[in-house]
RNA sequence: GGCGGAUUGCCCGAGUGGUCAAUGGGAGCGGACUGUAAAUCCGUCGGCUUAGCCUACGAAGGUUCAAACCCUUCAUCCGCCA
């Protein structure tokens, strides 16, 4: 990962860019000097996804090409919802709830960027900071002042929103807050560039107005495409449907390896460009790779590979390898030594079975969180798998034989549902 | 405010008194094929102590031996009229 010197080039070239203000002037900016960029992410959730890695990583792209990058978690906007995409107000959170998301988010944000004090050390805000303690007077007179309520109308979110029944004041407002971070961070930290998903473009020329109107000063804005696979389904949705999280807790690092390894001939170049560091010399190879050689699904090990590193840590690359190789290495799992055994199990659910072994159904059921009926089914249908043996029998409890090195067995539903049962030991 | 129409399983959508846990499509899940991919094909797709039972067709009552289906009230949504 050397320095990426032209990041605009760098950008276009991983498919990045969508739509920029005055090209020509945000490259002339950035050749001079370290340009300030920043880029919000509301707390939504308790956690990133991987979608939010697109900003995120494109922030850290403009540091390592020498320019400063904010991360701003929205703990303020965050309270409000933004209108955009969306058909219907929005279920507002509780502060508390709000404040313990930014929290998490700023926490996770931290690893990807590095706050050196260099000229391109990154800077974390938080726009509660300046909003908290200013009056709805204040904000009608300094912000709301500067925006023409024909231009707001205008404005897509909100005309969609107007045609499918309509929105709040509350929710209209949400652009002036985000303008208002704009020439907030622009105040503070010389920040003069925003980046931001396609359909913030919007939100984001609204603050560029309002730098305009306020502080006589230009910027720029930026964004990216909005991403989906050739599925149509939005980035960092797997296969269940749910979204693939930064949180290991919530995605575990086998999940996320698990997830990129899997991801669509057709989108694993496209995600390789978006969601890692990789240069274009060796993403390119990666393509032809994976046209000439769809089976050895090189492009999907390096996505996975990267990914886990860059979200975890190089370590959990290695656990995780040696998981997926021993979890889908198809048998043999009695070869294994226990400690190899309990580290590639580690990653997987797992129940604990204290005295009487309950029947295979039933493990499954609890394990993999099925209802009864479902984990019968699995059975019936012969997708229930003891030890990687297949098992049609529905009455079936484990036998003493079945438990490897005398604690362990490793059950699966499917192919890649695989749940680990231990014994305590007597 | 008045009149009419709607509300069915994760989603869409058939079903107008017993043969309805409810046709069909999508999503999901399992299998075959393959590469832990895509496409395709097959199966499955409320729950359970599974030859049976329980819960379900917006909610609550009622008629009937029997109701998703008929009646009453309520809730929500959509038209037309004021």
């Amino acid at each position: 990962m050397a320095p990426v010197v032209d990041v605009l080039a760098d950008l276009e070239w991983r498919g990045l860019l969508a739509q920029t203000t005055d090209r020509d002037a945000l490259a002339k900016d950035l050749a001079a000097g370290p340009l300030t960029v920043y880029c919000g992410f509301d707390p939504t959730a308790d956690s990133l996804h991987v979608g939010s890695l697109v900003p995120l990583l494109a922030l850290r792209r403009f540091q390592l090409a020498g320019h400063r990058p904010i991360a701003l978690a929205g703990g303020a906007t965050g309270f409000i919802g933004d209108p955009t995409g969306r058909t219907t107000d929005r279920v507002m959170s509780t502060p508390d709830e709000i404040s313990a998301r930014v929290m998490l988010i700023k926490a996770q944000m931290e690893r990807f960027l590095s706050f050196d004090d260099g000229p391109s050390g990154a800077i974390m805000a938080d726009n509660l900071d300046w909003t908290a303690s200013m009056t709805a007077l204040e904000f009608l007179r300094d912000v709301g002042r500067h925006f023409p309520v024909s231009q707001m109308l205008a404005r897509e979110s909100v005309s969609a929103r107007l045609e499918s029944g309509g929105l709040s004041f509350t929710e209209m407002a949400y652009q002036l807050l985000q303008s208002l971070d704009f020439v907030e961070l622009y105040r503070r930290h010389g920040c003069t560039a925003q980046i931001g998903g396609n359909d913030q473009w919007g939100n984001i020329t609204a603050g560029l107005d309002l730098l305009r109107r306020t502080e006589q000063a230009g910027g720029h804005a930026l964004t990216f495409p909005l991403v989906t696979d050739s599925a149509g389904q939005k980035l960092g949705k797997s296969t269940g449907g749910g979204n693939v999280w930064l949180d290991p807790a919530k995605t575990s690092p086998y999940a996320l390896y698990q997830f990129a390894l899997n991801v669509d001939d057709r989108d694993a170049g496209t995600y390789l460009r978006l969601l890692t560091f990789v240069g274009q010399a060796e993403v390119e190879a990666l393509d032809l790779e994976t046209a000439e050689r769809p089976h050895a699904r090189a492009a999907q090990k390096r996505l996975a590979q990267e990914l886990v590193a860059l979200v975890h840590s190089a370590d959990e690359v290695e656990r995780v390898q040696a998981a997926s190789a021993a979890l889908f290495g198809g048998g043999a799992l009695e070869a294994l030594d226990e400690p190899t055994l309990r580290a590639a199990l580690a990653e997987a659910p797992s129940v604990i079975v204290a005295g009487e072994c309950p029947s295979l159904v039933d493990l499954l059921a609890e394990g993999l969180s099925l209802s009864k009926s479902d984990a019968r089914r699995a059975v019936k249908e012969g997708g229930a798998y003891l030890n990687n043996a297949k098992v049609a029998d529905e009455q079936a409890v484990p036998a003493e034989q079945d438990w490897l090195h005398g604690r362990f067995l490793v059950l699966r539903k499917g192919k890649r549902n695989v749940l680990v049962v231990e014994r305590s030991a007597r």
